[in-house]
DNA sequence: ATGGTTGCAGCGCAA
């Protein structure tokens, strides 16, 4: 067991395309567990040997071009569980284990736009089942890593611009008031834990109108801590030079350091 | 700029 366990989540945008990125993270960077999001590919066609072959275990929910979840781990996982509990759910967006006495779980929440549809409802849907998983984990005394692509910039402050943002689902008051709901059980936010004040840090940069080079981003991609592990987060960062690579996914991971775990 | 880009699938849709 190490001293320090670091853990990363990485929207990726494709397992296929960017696994050449993602081997050379999992090298560099050196988490000890990785999750990763919108891997697109069916669970029979992860690229686990590859990723074996770096010294990490793989489980992964997935479905054809849409979606899917995975868990990257140097240390033994168990009791590997598809989908978020208590929703039915047809599309590939939670996966859940449990490493050394963690629950770790990998999480793609709806984007929800446009937000006069059908897909910002399902958004707020699985954010309510979330918060009620979330909940019972609680319950259970359970401790927990919860990180992935949540689609919710919690804050102004995670968004270059409040104003052209203000209609985006990843900004509307219903998920920003559900995001707190869970906060407010008893959840810590990693990042903004450490960095209070800290602009211009951002997980996601479009693709589209240079939103990379004109340094306009949002922060949506997170990890929650239950309270047990929050006392013992040392460090937490956003890998942000991935996004200014040769054919770079539009998140970039977010990490972070536990002690003593 | 009612645009712009990427990935997938397959000649639109999701992000």
């Amino acid at each position: 067991m190490p001293a320090v366990l670091k853990i990363a989540t990485w929207n990726v945008n494709s397992i296929k395309v960017r696994l050449g990125h993602v081997l050379d993270y999992l090298r560099s960077a050196t988490p000890d567990v990785l999750l990763l999001q919108e891997t697109k590919v069916p669970e029979d066609q992860f690229p686990r040997l590859e990723i074996e072959a770096l010294g990490y275990r793989a489980a992964a929910i997935g479905q054809r071009g849409y979606n899917g979840a995975a868990i990257l781990s140097k240390l033994p996982m168990s009791d590997v569980a598809r989908g978020l509990p208590g929703f039915e759910d047809e599309q590939a967006r939670y996966i859940e284990a449990t490493i050394a006495d963690l629950r770790i779980a990998s999480l793609y929440l709806p984007n929800g736009n446009p937000i006069d549809s059908d897909k910002f409802t399902y958004k707020l849907d699985w954010m309510r089942a979330f918060r009620n998983h979330v909940r019972s984990l609680l319950a259970l005394d359970q401790a927990f890593v919860l990180g992935g692509d949540y689609n919710v910039a919690p804050e102004d402050i995670d968004v270059f611009d409040p104003a052209t943002m203000a209609e985006d689902a990843v900004c509307r008051p219903e998920a920003r008031a559900l995001f707190r709901e869970v906060i407010y059980l008893g959840v810590t936010e990693a990042f903004r834990t450490l960095h209070p004040d800290l602009t211009q840090a951002y997980s996601y940069y479009d693709y589209q109108a240079g939103a990379w080079e004109k340094g306009r981003g949002i922060r949506i991609d997170h990890l929650l801590l239950s309270p047990t592990v929050a006392d013992r987060l040392v460090q937490v960062g956003i890998d942000r030079a991935q996004r200014g690579l040769k054919q770079p996914s539009d998140h970039v991971p977010v990490w972070c350091e536990l002690e003593g775990v």
